[in-house]
Parts: structure tokens; C-alpha cells; sequence
RNA sequence: GCUCACGUAGCUCAGUCGGUAGAGCACUUCCUUGGUAAGGAAGAGGUCACAGGUUCGAUUCCUGUCGUGAGCACCA
């Protein structure tokens, strides 16, 4: 006798061990239909997984927050059945679920190519519509193993092999093809319906470059054919306001083969970065910073010290003269060592923060450019603090602060907090490390901050706290970072004396807000798809002409706005008002005013703003006003 | 760096099964002076990424280099 409780705390009863399918089907034939899979006790399992104990069972069904991931990897599945059928020999490795979709990788002579993918997707389409049973079975390991062996499977073989003798070792199979899995998956294929291929690439086996390159073939899956097309129309948005684009289409930047990696800002993109500049040379100023300015090449005998030549010398760019070797700085913070170190400090200085737009120069992997997103020379919003381990806490709880103002300032108010934990290589000590890591948990913990723990992923020098910010499309860049770093003072000599007249090592810390100046333009640009709020967007406002009778005037008023600290431009080109209207929308700029020989003779300004929305007719010392209570100008 | 794809006018793209190229927009000139998303006409503009090779002939085919894109790896 088993009994069964269902999640609304009903019993059920049975004579002998049902499997999920069974409870399903005595609450309701169309739940019976609907199920995907259940929980036992909380545990995913198959539908036709056996209840053999008392137990709390759940019937998963699309309605179910699991159903989505449990598709997925059945599609996974579906993928790689296919791929056997069209191409035999190929070798199948690992298909897990990922973000919207899932992958598989294969391994085979010849990778995949684009052209190939509507044929395995055609594939794919007629296994789901054989409705073939999926089942369940467990092989011990030396079974498995030559199961594999004997199919040509090495791949799955070494997995095998990576799994640790206690676990069990589940086999999933649909009509001719198997595959070593822990599932659970749909119960048949014909519950597959709504996917699609999405795009092939290399990836390297267990993730590692020494090893050979698969070939990955990406897709994506859904509930329903609804849900799939949204997701795809997403990323055709998301394409729209792809910075590379846009930066194109409103003339901010250009890039070009002589200078891989690296930005040409033309007028109109500088003048965003200006606005962005002096925004956050402000909040150096208003969080106790003082600026600063280092040399951008250094002996390399200062990177041998700091401990960066070991870990990155293959990314740093190096140039010689007079038989000494400097290298172009990759980071700022040995320089602001060096003006720490120009003089003594007394305990009584501390903390010492030093903000600077440093430029920095690394030579990322060929590969890893995009845009002005990911670039070899970019600038961060870079600063360094020396203060004692007493004021660490106060120093990380104030800038988080600061940082969450700022990014509140550019529009982005959804941030997820991540502390990095101790890498392998890294400097120093244990003991030093948990000193600081202990350090960042119980600052954030001051701020009444949530947040996720990730092994592994701090600096060489010490562990960090990241910003993670979710952006208008609802995908997450990481920006701000908060570093404590109690190696670098001492590997480069900093030092101040306490209050026992003793010299001691400051703590470091290094933080930045936007990070990389390049990187957050591109963020920006794609967070507001180019529609720039006023204080940021390059050109405020044009005053357009109707006939070439109120020229005179349209000229003025574009100088008035000028000499109030708008950026505002005449057109005064011989064109219809249409047409000016729409080159200047499609400029995105926020607010278009038309002169005409009525606002000519009352001295008015007839305003549209950039949504298309008329404003109305209004003197322009209203329209100013307008501007400045609207905060355009700081 | 690795795998695959791509590189044609300022931009977006077509095209050439090997006979040195074409559209729209932008640009220049002229006509038009028009009230809220494209008025008309004419003109100019390209060593088809670069370097080799095959060929009577290469933008087209082959090889290499550089760059770009999508992933992977990397990201102090």
C-alpha cells in the first residue's frame, strides 16, 4: 500500500507502486496528458518513474516552472537523434539546457555548416512527429562503458568515466537512439513542437583549448509556437540596437583594420563621452577622490613587481628604446602606487583615494574583439584607495552607495551583486585571503546587500565584489568592480607609518563604476537603442527653417541656445520641413524646432518633441525653460 | 588564439557559371520656397580587403595574409 499526497494535501491511495503516470491518470485523463514529468518529494523524475514509498508527488505539466528546462534538453536529445540519422559515425559528446535553448556538441571529421541545419531540422520535425516513447534504464559502469565503446561513442565513454563510482548511471532511449543522461525527459517525442536551429560553432572539448574542437550546433525551445516567435523577435530587437549599428547611423564612432581593437570617436560620439566624463569626474569629486594622470608606458621592471608580467605578460604590448623594455600600462593601479609612494604618509592621511580616466592597452586574443564593447585600448573610470583594514568596511559600503547612484543616474535600476572568490594562480597567502574576503562579505552585509557567491573568479591579487546590470532588453553587463588587494602595497613598497611610528603596508583597494568608458558608451547606446536622454545625446535640439525667409532667425535661435549651454544646431538647408523632420528623427534628436514666418514674427519656436509628439508653440525663452527644469544642460 | 562564415561606391546591398561592375540612400549642381517622417532633374563616385598562384584574361577559381561576424577559450 502506497499513499500518495498531492501538492493541495489530498491523498491518494494505491495497492501497489504507481508510477507518475498512474497518479496522473487517476486525477484526470487530461492531466494525464498534459504531464511531462513529476516530483517525488521534490526530486524531478520520469513520468514513468515507479512511487514504491509514502511520498509527495507533483505532476509536472507546461504550466510548471520545470517543464521549460525539461524540454529543452529533450530537444537536446532530439538534435543529436537526428544528427545520427543524417550523418552515421558521427560521435555525440554532452547537450545540456542553457538560457533560452540548449546545444549539443558532436564530434566529427567535418564540422557543421549553416547549410546543414534546415535538414537537421527537417529531421528533427518528423522524429517529434513519430511520437516515439522515450524510456528510462540504468547499465552499471563497465556495462555502459562497452555499451558506448561498441557504438563508437569514446566521447560518452570518458564521461563515463568522469562520473563518480556511487552514482547511478541512467540510459535514455528513443526508438534507435540512446544516450547516456540523468533526464528526466518527456515521456515521447511528439511532446517536442516548438524549436528551432539556431546557428553552429567550434567549442572545445570539456571546455578546454588543448583539447580538439567540436562542433556545436545551438538551438533554441519552447512551450509553444507563441513563445518562440517572441523569443526570436527579441533577438531581432536586439540586433536593432546593436551599438556597432547604431554608432554607424548617428556618426558617434568608427573602427578600422589598421587599428584592430581600438576606437575612432568622431565629434558626436566624443561629445557622449564628455557628458559621461565630466558626470563621473563629478562623483570623484563629491566621494573624496583627487585626480590624477600616470605615464602610459612603465619600465617592464615595474610589471615584474606587481606581479602582472607573470600572470599576463602574453597580453601586455611591449616597446623597446635605448635597450630597456617598457611595456604600455594594462591597468593603473602600479602608477598610483608610485604617487602614493612619492612622499610619506602618516595614518593620520588615510584613507587616500585616487581617481583617474586611465587609458589602458591590452592585447586581448584576436577572437575576443567586438565593437567597442571588448577593444585592445580603452580608459576606465579607474581608482585606487590606501587605507588601513579598519576602513575598509566604511570605504566598500560608500562607494556601493556611490555606484548605485550613478547607475540609478544612467538609467539602470535592476543591479545583481557577485562576490569573486580566491582563483587558481593567485598571490598570497590563505590566511590573507580569507582576511579578505571576509572583508568584502561583511561590508556588503553592512549595506543590506543580497548577494551570489562565485568560486574561483576573483583578480590574481585579491577577491572582488562585481555589479551585474540588467539593461532595457533585459540582458546583464557586468560594469562596477570593488577589489581589496592586500598583496600590491606590499610587492611595490607602499607604505605609511601608524600611530607607534611604525612603517606599515596600506590595504589597497581598486574600484570602478562604469568601468571601461568604450565599453559603457556601447551599453548605453544599446540600453536606450540610441534614443540618448538630453543631457547625453550629441545634438539637443535643430532649429529647422521653413523657406529661406526666416533663416535670420532660425540662426538666432540655435545661437541663443548655444550661448544658454544647449547643443543646438540650425538646418538651414533648402529642403522641405518633411524632410528635415525626418532626417533629424531619424538622428534621434530629442527635441525639433520649426520656424516659420509666424514664429519668426512672434519670436516663438514651434517644438516636436523626438516621439513625434507636437509641443506646441511657445517663446523661446519658455522652451529654455523648459530645458533647463528638465535638467538637460548639467 | 581555435572552428565556421563573410569582406563589392560614404551607407545598405545586388551581381559576375572567369571577359575589369550595378541599385537605393547619401554627395555635387540646377529647378523648386514647400508648415511637421523622403519634391524633381542632371552629375560625380569603385585597383570588387591585400598579396601570390592558375589562366590568353581573375572582382569571380586556388593558397596565404589582414580585418569583421557568430560561438569556444580568454577577460588583471
Amino acid at each position: 500500500m502506497v499513499t500518495i499526497t498531492l501538492p493541495d494535501n489530498s491523498t491518494r491511495s494505491f495497492d501497489s507502486p504507481p508510477t507518475v503516470r498512474d497518479i496522473a491518470a487517476s486525477i484526470g485523463a487530461g492531466l494525464a496528458k498534459a504531464a511531462i514529468a513529476g516530483k517525488i518529494d521534490g526530486k524531478l523524475v520520469d513520468l514513468s518513474h515507479p512511487v514504491d514509498h509514502d511520498a509527495r508527488v507533483e505532476i509536472v505539466t507546461e504550466k510548471s516552472p520545470e517543464a521549460l528546462d525539461i524540454i529543452r534538453h529533450s530537444t537536446a536529445h532530439l538534435l543529436a537523434q537526428a544528427v545520427q540519422r543524417l550523418y552515421p559515425g558521427t560521435q555525440v559528446t554532452i547537450g545540456p539546457v542553457i538560457e533560452n535553448g540548449f546545444y549539443y556538441d558532436f564530434a566529427r571529421p567535418e564540422p557543421f555548416k549553416p547549410e546543414d541545419l534546415p535538414a537537421i531540422e527537417a529531421e528533427m520535425k518528423k522524429i517529434a512527429a513519430e511520437a516515439l516513447p522515450v524510456s528510462r534504464s540504468v547499465k552499471s559502469r563497465d556495462e555502459a562503458t562497452k555499451f558506448f565503446r561498441d557504438m563508437g561513442e569514446e566521447y560518452k565513454a570518458q564521461i563515463i568515466e568522469s562520473i563518480p563510482a556511487n552514482e547511478e548511471l541512467s540510459l535514455y532511449t528513443q526508438g534507435e537512439f540512446t544516450d547516456l543522461c540523468r533526464g528526466p525527459h518527456v515521456p515521447d517525442t511528439g511532446k517536442l513542437k516548438s524549436f528551432k536551429l539556431m546557428k553552429v560553432a567550434g567549442a572545445y572539448w570539456r571546455g578546454n583549448s588543448d583539447n580538439e574542437m567540436l562542433s556545436r550546433i545551438y538551438g533554441t525551445a519552447w512551450l509553444n509556437d507563441k513563445d518562440l516567435k517572441a523569443y526570436l523577435t527579441q533577438l531581432e530587437e536586439a540586433e536593432k540596437r546593436d551599438h556597432r549599428k547604431i554608432g554607424k547611423q548617428l556618426d558617434l564612432f568608427h573602427q578600422q583594420e589598421e587599428a584592430p581593437g581600438m576606437v575612432f570617436w568622431h565629434p558626436n560620439g566624443w561629445i557622449i563621452w564628455q557628458q559621461v566624463e565630466q558626470y563621473m569626474r563629478r562623483v570623484y569629486r563629491e566621494s573624496g577622490y583627487q585626480e590624477v594622470r600616470c605615464p602610459s608606458i612603465l619600465d617592464v621592471s615595474l610589471w615584474k613587481k606587481s606581479g602582472h608580467w607573470d600572470n599576463y605578460k602574453d597580453n601586455m604590448f611591449f616597446t623597446e628604446s635605448e635597450k630597456r623594455t617598457y611595456a604600455v600600462k594594462p591597468m593603473n593601479c602600479p602608477g598610483h602606487v608610485q604617487i602614493y609612494n612619492d612622499g610619506l604618509h602618516s595614518y593620520r592621511d588615510l584613507p587616500i583615494r585616487y581617481g583617474e580616466f586611465g587609458s589602458c592597452t591590452r592585447n586581448e586574443p584576436s577572437g575576443a574583439l567586438h565593437g567597442i564593447m571588448r577593444v585592445r585600448a580603452f580608459t576606465q573610470d579607474d581608482g585606487h584607495i590606501f587605507c588601513t583594514e579598519e576602513q575598509i568596511e566604511s570605504e566598500v559600503t560608500a562607494f556601493h552607495e556611490q555606484a548605485l547612484n550613478v547607475y540609478r543616474h544612467f538609467g539602470f535600476s535592476d543591479v545583481a551583486i557577485k562576490l569573486a572568490l580566491r582563483p587558481e594562480p593567485r598571490l598570497g597567502s590563505d590566511e590573507v585571503w580569507d582576511k579578505a574576503e571576509a572583508a568584502l562579505r561583511d561590508a556588503l552585509r553592512a549595506c543590506g546587500a543580497e548577494w551570489e557567491e562565485l568560486p574561483g573568479e576573483g583578480a590574481f591579487y585579491g577577491p572582488k565584489i562585481e555589479y551585474h546590470l540588467k539593461d532595457a532588453i533585459g540582458r546583464t553587463w557586468q560594469l562596477g568592480t570593488m577589489q581589496v588587494d592586500f598583496m600590491m602595497p606590499e610587492r611595490l613598497g607602499a607604505e605609511y607609518v601608524d600611530e607607534q611610528s611604525q612603517k606599515r603596508h596600506p590595504v589597497m583597494l581598486h574600484r570602478a563604476i562604469v568601468g571601461s568608458m568604450e565599453r559603457f558608451i556601447g551599453i548605453l547606446i544599446e540600453h536606450h537603442a540610441g534614443n540618448f536622454p538630453a543631457w547625453l545625446a550629441p545634438v539637443q535640439a535643430v532649429v529647422m527653417n521653413i523657406t529661406d525667409a526666416q533663416a535670420d532667425y532660425a540662426d538666432e535661435v540655435a545661437k541663443a541656445l548655444n550661448e544658454r549651454g544647449f547643443r543646438a544646431r540650425a538646418d538651414l538647408r533648402n529642403e522641405k520641413i518633411g524632410y528635415k523632420i525626418r532626417e533629424h528623427t531619424l538622428h534621434k534628436v530629442p527635441w525639433l524646432l520649426v520656424v516659420g514666418d509666424r514664429e519668426k514674427a512672434l519670436g516663438t519656436v514651434s517644438v516636436r518633441a523626438l516621439s513625434g509628439e507636437d509641443m506646441g508653440n511657445m517663446p523661446l525663452p519658455e522652451f529654455v525653460e523648459r530645458l533647463s527644469s528638465a535638467g538637460v544642460s548639467r
